[in-house]
RNA sequence: GGUUCCUUGGCCGAGUGGCUAGGCACCGGUCUGCAAAACCGUAUACGGCGGUUCGAAUCCGCCAGGAACCUCCA
């Protein structure tokens, strides 16, 4: 397996070689959702950006477990807060089960991200299906002497395990900083010092996913799910852990902490980080309440929105981006990337059609050496997405009749742009489904055989009327050299 | 306040020392009955001030502006 995939490894700051502990196997686990509402912009993120390297390890022939787990525990407490959630009011006000809610967002959740083409992970595990494990894993920190008990709640005792490992490697923080600028907080009476962090946590009455453990009814805390269902289905040692930036601190680093001090061995090689998605240049996200959901995109039920977007430009617009810079969020911008993506994709269906000639006028061959290379440069998606622009112009040229490709140039093209822009992008024609049809296709073809005779005849007003028409009713009618070329 | 990071043309967004990234928008042209699409071409840039260098958007310093994180909050 000859490559030099090198992804920047938020561990050491800088861009690595990609080598796997057990090639050509990859364990690769990434933090998902929390399911207690619909997924917006910034949940797509992660989901597609870490898709694109499940895809592209694949590519490169690994056989990859990708672990994205549900986060179903903890945080689903009788008094939310969120209750601007219709659904969750009702569910509140009818006394639903929590599963009933996680059930119900986890739908929403995976219908939403096969909509944007993300490849279904290979394992999807639940915190709340974990608890065992989440205790056992909490159990051996204890016994290892780094965590203690503390009114039935088991807290990380984060100054002990600073004295032989490092907390703060991953986010580059000192403990003597943290134990200065750390925030008093409620409830913090229990623990030793204000940067220890709960491994489980006694449930208050009100809290209603509750379970039994050796030391009270209560639940784990948030960073122990990853730990556990980390090691359990990808080792004590595996490749690649993804998330979002924002859960460097303190969610990375109380994993790495936990995953040390149980095993007593670095449990992660490489840590990748995607940016956050601005609006305003502000991150957009649940707190601060600016966030538009993917459903809201796909209906184009929102305010900021002037239209609907489809996933494919939420998709399209993401990886125009590099996945460790922020995007920013507008509908000018989005607008752009519906232009974008559909030219690219016009382009893609015009190459399928176009008659090879002898020989080649244009340069194609090094495409896919670029393309690879892009990729290889810690996912460089917007110079993918640039060589794939020039050799769209190229193939228009092509198709305009102003040159000329060998029948292995034309294959050539053919090959790179299913690679790329299908394969490793996941960029596909939406209306694809609608427009499968053959009878469906040739009713229209055959409508624009009449016009074009209308044309013929000078016939304009019939053949204004026929386009005009079919214009309405949402195609798009482009005349060609040859004839015409239609989409919805 | 602390830590880290960012500031590129009208908009989005690559690029870490020298060679036009790309997309959208704009303008001019080709094509077309018209339109759309496509193609060709022009223009607009590197927050400010200094420094290093033959040469800096790219390295260093200062200043200005902005962001993320600073623990149960998801």
């Amino acid at each position: 397996m000859e490559h030099t995939l090198q992804i920047y490894n938020t561990l050491t700051r800088k861009k690595e070689v990609f080598i796997p502990i057990h090639s050509p196997n990859v364990g690769l686990y990434v933090c998902g959702p929390t399911v207690y509402g619909d997924a917006h912009l910034g949940h797509a993120r992660p989901a597609i950006t870490f898709d694109l390297l499940f895809r592209y390890l694949t590519h490169l022939g690994y056989k990859v477990r990708y672990v994205r787990n549900i986060t179903d525990v903890g945080h689903l407490e009788h008094d939310a807060d969120e209750g601007e959630d219709k659904v969750a009011k009702k569910a509140r006000v009818e006394q639903k089960e929590p599963m009933e809610i996680v059930q119900f967002y986890l739908n929403r959740y995976r219908k939403a991200m096969e909509q944007l083409n993300v490849l279904p992970p290979s394992i999807e595990p639940h915190a709340s299906g974990h608890i065992m494990e989440q205790i056992e894993f909490t159990q051996k920190i204890i016994d290892a002497g780094f965590a203690y008990q503390s009114e039935g709640s088991v807290y990380f005792d984060v100054e002990k395990y600073n004295k032989q490992y490092h907390y703060g490697k991953l986010s580059g923080r000192n403990i003597e900083e943290l134990l200065e600028t750390t925030r008093t907080l409620d409830g913090q009476i229990e623990k030793k010092k204000s940067v220890d962090f709960a491994l489980w946590k006694k449930a208050s009455p009100e809290h209603i996913m509750r379970w039994k453990s050796p030391w009270s009814d209560g639940f784990p805390g948030w960073h122990m799910e990853c730990s556990a269902m980390g090691t359990k289905y990808l080792g004590e040692e595996f490749d690649i852990h993804g998330g979002g930036m924002d859960l460097v601190f303190p969610h990375h680093e109380c994993e790495i902490a936990q995953s040390t001090a149980a095993l007593g061995k670095e449990t992660v090689r490489y840590w990748m980080h995607n940016n956050m998605i601005t609006i305003n240049g502000q991150k957009m996200g649940k707190s601060l309440g600016n966030f538009i959901t993917l459903d809201e995109f796909f209906g184009g039920s929102h305010p900021l929105l002037s239209q609907a977007f489809s996933a494919m430009t939420i998709r399209f617009f993401i990886l125009q981006a590099h996945y460790r810079s922020t995007v920013d969020f507008s509908n000018e911008a989005l607008q752009a990337s519906e232009k974008g993506l559909n030219k690219l994709l016009e382009t893609y269906a015009r190459l399928q059609k176009i008659t090879p000639s002898a020989t080649s006028t244009i340069d194609v061959s090094g495409l896919r050496a670029k393309c690879e290379e892009a990729m290889k440069d810690d996912l460089n998606t917007p110079i993918v997405l640039s060589h794939l622009f020039e050799a769209s112009k190229a193939i228009n040229t092509v198709a305009d009749g102003k040159a000329s490709l060998s029948a292995k140039d034309v294959a050539e093209l053919k090959s790179v742009f299913k690679l790329f822009v299908e394969d490793i992008l996941g960029l596909q024609q939406t209306t694809k489904d609608n427009t499968q049809h053959e009878a469906y296709q040739k009713a229209i073809d055959l409508l624009l055989e009449l016009r074009l005779e209308a044309k013929r005849n000078k016939d304009f007003a019939l053949s204004d009327k026929i386009r005009n028409e079919l214009t309405t009713l949402g195609f798009s009618i482009k005349d060609t050299k040859e004839g015409f070329e239609w989409s919805l």
